[in-house]
DNA sequence: CTGAAAGCGCTAACAT
DNA sequence: ATGTTAGCGCTTTCAG
């Protein structure tokens, strides 16, 4: 009745539709293909046949011939935890996705997160089953990096490593933002701002800290920035810990993210200050960390989807023949409560 | 000098390397795949020949001939909003890549976030690309689901959807694990226990909700059961507010996920009612939301990586020719101090 | 419009 | 131990 279970008969072939369709694997081939010069006759049985046999074309051996795969990888590049935590990096996969969806190209998501990992993937890019790549959160000096440019493959990385050459990139521009969001705070009529600085060996990081000295200009103390590992709730309260002990009259704070700024706004409210009454303070991101912050937070709006979405769309066009080229998307300020 | 920018010049084969080698295709394929009986010189001259030529083997030829391709897929069929917001995903993902990586397996994780990304999907899978694979979250009656049974592809589900049949699965028991918190919650000597019951078109959304009615027994009280559509935070809170005007006296809440256990806790509070002291609240994942709740909040601990990890070795049994079974995991009540 | 034939890059007998 | 030969399943000339 049933299909048999365990008993993978062999699958249909090209061969199998022609010899039902009683016509030749050329001419299958071309139905396939969608190519004209096909009689409608021909057409039919063709299609008759492979419903028949259970025709399913095997992409490997499509690969092979055709030398591409219409399939384009997307490469994660993160520490574990940050990973599990980073609040946008489902959504640039997200917009990538939907990008190559429609190009009807295949996404696949590859992750590197150990040395083993990084040397299976370069082999892997390099075997034919991908066309191009997205490269998320790579990091300056990063061997996936590497390997990405000397396979020649079509490539757009998400944010902007400092050694990416002429590659292309989608981006915010992390630095401008900071200081918008900065100048903003200032602007409430704070005296003594800090920053909370994360992930300074990423370029989002050092571009955020830079956006911030850039709006404070002359009046920037930097015994009032605390730098602190990862872009994380535990790391901002640590940070506001630290920065509490050395300038106890601090009243506006610059984290980095929102994920940091809610550990930092918890530290604060503790320490039994009000917010935005005695200090002011924003964040990075707009990601739901930002919402639940209680007054909700001031934050910089990361358009994560439409980044996934830009830099799949440039590696379309780079399979399509155009040249790499950077592309920087816009991130409004969104302000509430909290400063 | 450097390698000239865009002059994909023809990849080298197998071939060109036996050329180079001075030897045949057949002993270079030999050296690829580790095999024994051949002469140290012709070793060294291939491995010599490998680097001189920049040679790195098709993929897409290898798995046409093996007719296997040494990747596993990873299908995650989520709607759009919970891909970005559920706490586990990463987790998941994590654990089945390494356990593929140890393997040398290549894992990719394939998005279906569209009608269009279902189709293209199916295609993937039955294209010879992917040797098994493993789901995550799907649905009864999951079109995903119906494919890769169709297909016969090796396949573990994470998660038991209902009409699974006889397909491997790496589970945790939702209902003893509700039943179980939900009785350590009695425990403290509420008199009136509900529950925000999310997902119920879920496995583990109606689970969890069986669990709790197990536990109250014959003291369940149909009307405090809230229901909502999503385990998130701002439905936890709509979830909350809706249970609180039908029963203002209620003092204990299980909230089926974490973020929706902090929606409620936010409502409560607003509210003016104390936690634990007016009512105590628990909920389910051990989610990063658990310890930024204040209460730090009560729950049981799902364990993510081990789910991902035991479903990737599942399908790497089944690689190896064993027969497909459910693996179920234990997920411990972790006691805080939100009840 | 269609068939025949060649070949994508690799592996796996089968000889030797 | 190694060379030779036949394909894996598909597309793509090239004839006709």
């Amino acid at each position: 009745m049933a299909t048999m279970e365990g008993t993978r008969r062999r699958r249909a072939t090209v061969n199998d539709v022609a010899i039902e369709a009683g016509v030749s694997r050329g001419t299958v081939s071309r139905v396939l293909n969608g190519q004209r010069y096909v009689s409608d006759d021909a057409r039919a049985a063709i299609d008759a046949a492979i419903a028949k046999v259970g025709f399913v074309p095997n992409r490997a051996a499509r690969s092979l011939v055709v030398q591409r795969s219409q399939a384009v990888g997307l490469i994660v590049h993160e520490p574990h935890s940050l990973f599990v935590e980073d609040p946008n990096i489902a959504s640039i996969l997200l917009g990538a996705n939907s990008a190559l969806s429609e190009a009807d190209y295949q996404m696949a998501c590859l992750i590197a997160d150990s040395a083993r990992d990084v040397d299976r993937l370069t082999h892997y890019l390099s075997g034919g089953l991908i066309d191009g790549v997205i490269v998320v959160s790579a990091r300056v000096g990063d061997p996936i990096t590497r390997a990405v440019r000397d396979l020649g493959l079509p490539a757009a990385f998400v944010g902007h490593p400092r050694d990416l050459g002429s590659a292309a990139y989608a981006a915010i521009d992390n630095r401008n933002a900071a200081r918008e969001i900065t100048t903003r705070l200032i602007g409430t009529g704070r005296r003594r701002v800090g920053m909370i600085a994360a992930a300074l060996d990423r370029d989002s990081g050092a571009d955020r800290l830079a956006g911030f000295v850039d709006a404070l200009g002359g009046d920037f103390d930097p015994s009032l920035v605390q730098r602190i590992p990862l872009y994380s709730y535990s790391d901002g309260q640590a940070g506001m810990r630290a920065l509490l002990e050395r300038a106890p009259d601090i009243d506006g704070i610059f984290a980095s993210s929102d994920a940091v700024a809610a550990g930092a706004m918890e530290v604060l409210q503790s320490s039994g200050r009000s917010i935005p009454g005695d200090v002011g303070v924003v964040g990075f991101d707009d990601s739901s960390w930002a919402l639940r912050c209680d007054p909700p937070l001031s934050t910089v709006h990361q358009p994560a989807t439409e980044l996934g979405r830009a830099a799949a769309e440039s590696v379309l066009r780079q399979l399509a023949g155009a040249d790499p080229e950077p592309i920087v998307l816009e991130c409004p300020v969104v302000w509430r409560a909290s400063a």
